[in-house]
DNA sequence: TCGTGCTTCAAACGTATGTTTCAAACAGAC
DNA sequence: GTCTGTTTGAAACATACGTTTGAAGCACGA
C-alpha cells in the first residue's frame, strides 16, 4: 500500500461521481463510500470538499497544459514566422487532450465533462482557481487563435470562441451517452478520436463562416454593431 | 390580489433563482423569502420540489412550444413542396424563442439559461419531464433539419446536430457572464437577439462544412465510417 | 521495546435542507 | 352572520450535509 493511496482513491471516485452528477449533487458520503475509505480521509488529506474539487481538477489540468505547451511551442517553430491556421491550431490541441495517459478507458470524456461542468455550474471558487492556475496555456491558445482569424471583429471572434467552447465542452461531456444512443440507433460505434475528427471541421467551418447577419430573413431587426 | 398570485409570485423567484444558481443550489427557503410567501406555500401549491421545477419549465414551453409549431407551420407552407432550408429552420426556431412575450426585460436570457442548465445538470426528473411533454416540437425540428441536409450521412449528420445543441445550450447557460466579461473587456453591450444573431451563421457554416477530415495533420490514424 | 508521527476510524457536531403538521385567517355562498 | 372550503402561518419534523473530535491503529527509527 506504500505511501497509502487513500489520496488517489478518493480522487478517482470523487472525479466520476462529479462527472455523473455535478459537484453539490454529489456528497463527500458517496465519494468515501465508492472509494472505500473513511469519511474523515477526505477533511484529513484535502482539507475541505472545495478543496478536493481543486485537486481533481489539478490532477488532469497540470501534465496536460504542460503537455499542450509543448504541443504549441511545436506548431510555432514548424510554421516559422507565419501564424499557425486555424485547423493547425484546433489540432494541436486535439491531439494534446487524446495523447494525454489515461487513468482508464473513460479519462478523456470524464474530463470533458467536468471541463463543462467547471463552466456550467457557477462554483465561484472554481472559476477564480482555475483562472489562476492555468490562465497561461489559455491566453496562448486565444491569441493563436486570434492570429488565425484575422478576418474576424474582436466582437464576432470572441462569440465565436464561445460557441466553440460550447460545442466541444457539450459533446464531449456527454460523450458516452451519445455514443450509446447512435450505437442504439444504427450499429456505429465511435470513439473519442472519432468525435474530435468531426468536430474540428465543424468549429474551423464555423469559426469561418462569412456573414453575421445583419437582419433576419423574417424581417426583425437585428442591431450587430 | 384576486385568485392569490402566490403562484405566480413563487414562480417568478424561482425562475431567476434556479437561472442564477442552479437547481440543487437553490433552497425553497431562498425561494419563499425572495417571493415574499410562506415556506409551505410551495408544498401546498406545488407538492415538491420537482414539480415546482417542472411548473418554471412549463409555464415558458408551453407557449413556446405553440408559437415554434405555428412558425413551423408557416414556414412549410411559405416553402410549398420544396423542404425549408438549413438557415430558414434555425432562424424560425430563435425568432420564436425572441418573440415569446416575456414577463421582463430580463426573460429571454434567464429561460436560455434554465435551458441550458437542463441539458447540463443532470437532472433526471427534469430530462424525463421535457421528453415527455415537449417530444413532438423537438422531433419535428429533427425532421426539418434532416431535409435540410440531405447531403450529409446520418451520422454525419447526428454529431454535427449534437454540436449545434451544445454551442447553442452552452452559450446561452452562460449568457449573462459571457455579456459581462465581454462588457467589461470592451464596452459592447450585448443582447440576446445579437448572440442569436451571430450564432445562427456559426451553426449552419458548421453544420454545412464540407470535409470530415480522415486523418490528423499530425498523421495520426483517425478512421471513420 | 518503546515512543513518535502519520493515518484511519466511529461517532458526534452544528447547520441546512425538503417536507409535514395543525391552527389561524380568509373568501364566498347561503 | 354563519358555515365551508381554501389558503396562509409559525413551528416542528426527519434527514442529509460538511466538518470536527479524540481515540485506536500503524510503520519505523532509536
Amino acid at each position: 500500500m506504500a505511501q497509502s493511496d487513500t489520496v488517489d482513491r478518493i480522487l478517482d471516485a470523487a472525479e466520476e461521481l462529479f462527472a455523473e452528477r455535478g459537484f453539490s449533487e454529489t456528497s463527500l458520503r458517496m465519494i468515501t463510500s465508492k472509494a472505500k475509505v473513511n469519511l474523515a480521509a477526505v477533511n484529513y488529506h484535502f482539507g475541505s470538499k472545495n478543496a478536493l474539487i481543486h485537486a481533481v481538477f489539478a490532477r488532469f489540468l497540470t501534465p496536460f497544459s504542460a503537455i499542450l505547451e509543448k504541443a504549441f511551442d511545436e506548431l510555432e517553430e514548424r510554421c516559422g514566422d507565419q501564424p499557425p491556421t486555424l485547423n493547425q491550431t484546433l489540432w494541436a490541441l486535439t491531439e494534446s487532450a487524446v495523447r494525454m495517459p489515461q487513468r482508464n478507458e473513460k479519462g478523456i470524456s470524464i474530463f470533458m465533462r467536468l471541463l463543462g461542468l467547471a463552466y456550467t455550474q457557477s462554483q465561484g471558487h472554481l472559476r477564480k482557481f482555475l483562472e489562476q492556475e492555468y490562465s497561461e496555456p489559455f491566453s496562448r491558445f486565444m491569441r493563436l487563435l486570434k492570429a488565425a482569424t484575422p478576418q474576424l471583429s474582436a466582437v464576432d471572434r470572441y462569440w465565436r470562441i464561445q460557441f466553440m467552447l460550447g460545442a466541444t465542452a457539450f459533446t464531449m461531456s456527454s460523450s458516452d451517452a451519445l455514443r450509446d444512443i447512435l450505437q442504439n440507433k444504427t450499429g456505429v460505434e465511435t470513439s473519442v478520436q472519432e468525435i474530435a475528427a468531426r468536430l474540428v471541421p465543424f468549429l474551423a467551418a464555423g469559426m469561418q463562416a462569412e456573414d453575421t447577419l445583419l437582419v433576419s430573413p423574417a424581417g426583425s431587426k437585428v442591431p450587430v454593431a
